[in-house]
DNA sequence: GTAGTCATGTAAGAGGTTACATGATTAG
DNA sequence: CTAATCATGTAACCTCTTACATGACTAC
């Protein structure tokens, strides 16, 4: 249920069609759920039905319309509800640190290309949401979004919602520094091992006599 | 496709019923993919379609048998392409950091309850992924999974295929280990932030000149 | 006019969860 | 004998992915 409150969370900004909120998923710099537009419409109906959002018709150009998506006082009081919860913990299911647990069953080259296409994925995911946590701490944020949200909160509030905001992001920009230092950590034990290895292959010609 | 090569991974140690497989993902400490049995005998079954394994129906007891299966050639192929494969990452998807992007519509006290659950939940799981590699790197492991993995290497690779094992589960120690971090960062900021607030209410109260 | 964006949907299928169901074997 | 473990399955349901489909609007 997890698409639904991030659907609260964000209308709780400001109202928006469906369209709106499959940008903000995929395409905007702060997503924080992916989730695809086949997903979403559905579920809009079904949190309208269950009286979580009110939808209104706005014109677009002359003859279309669009349907736009607003929190009610019941979603509102869902998120509150969610936000108090302790949501259950999944399962850790990740197939990246799947694959390293049988590194051994592969050759050093290859298993040195994983974690370097695994450092670059998490470096490139670094670099992305620690610049959202610096604009926010900074002050800058450029996010429409936010900017309509502090708008219908008390100013003295300001201050308190962009750290918070920031911290959201520094958490996910936490996970992805542990996975790149973890990466390199692996390519030095790598290189590590096949000097140990070349080693004792020296060792055994010295032993086996043949010099 | 990543339970097919969790299996594929654990059965190139040594041939297994669909019940140890169970048992191995969810109950033993190294769990790396959690997965229950309603996935694990259909998938068995489509495997040995596919000629990735093999099972030979074994004696139990007097009367009843029991299935176990062995990886073949065609399968442990299969591991060893997917080993070299760069593998799409799905789209970060966490519910928890979904929550804290939220936090500024939740009291502190809420947010403090929230994060204080999410250290212990990382920190119970870090001391287990930590424990299990210590174990790796000190060579006692008492897993007998990995005595048999080891039984079919030759014994000049045995501390290389223990550092790596060692390797994998700290990857997971040192995610646990972000979160926990991460957590403690959070119950700062919302202790600052307060006490913040209780300056700046303080300052109103003096300027409103009720004193 | 036409290309790109805005806007809203449907359908098939993979992967995962929860619950139900059954029966043999072993340990006490 | 009884309880726990061994062993193997089915069924319903949910979430998410991928692909297909349609049409209006806007900028050039």
């Amino acid at each position: 249920m997890s698409l639904r409150h991030a659907i609260l969370g964000v209308l709780s900004a400001t109202p928006m069609t469906g369209y709106d909120l499959d940008r903000y998923f995929n395409d905007s710099v702060g997503y924080v759920w992916p989730a695809p537009q086949s997903q979403i419409y559905p579920e809009l109906r079904k949190m309208e039905a269950h009286g979580l959002i009110a939808s209104t018709l706005a014109p677009r150009g002359q003859r279309a319309a669009k349907r736009v998506f607003a929190i009610t006082d019941s979603g509102d009081a869902e998120l509150r509800r969610w936000m108090a919860e302790f949501s259950p913990y999944p399962p850790e299911r990740d197939a990246f640190h799947l694959k390293a647990v049988f590194f051994d069953m592969a050759s050093p080259d290859v298993a040195r290309a994983q974690l370097r296409a695994h450092r670059e994925h998490y470096g490139r995911l670094l670099q992305q949401w620690q610049a959202q946590a610096d604009a926010l701490r900074v002050g800058h944020p450029g996010l429409t979004l936010l900017h309509k949200r502090l708008a219908g909160r008390d100013p003295r509030e300001h201050a308190t919602i962009l750290q918070l905001k920031a911290f959201a992001y520094e958490g996910h920009a936490a996970r992805a520094r542990a996975e790149v230092e973890w990466a390199e950590r692996g390519l030095a034990l790598l290189d590590q091992l096949e000097a140990e290895q070349e080693l004792e292959a020296e060792d055994s010609t010295l032993v086996g006599g043949d010099r």
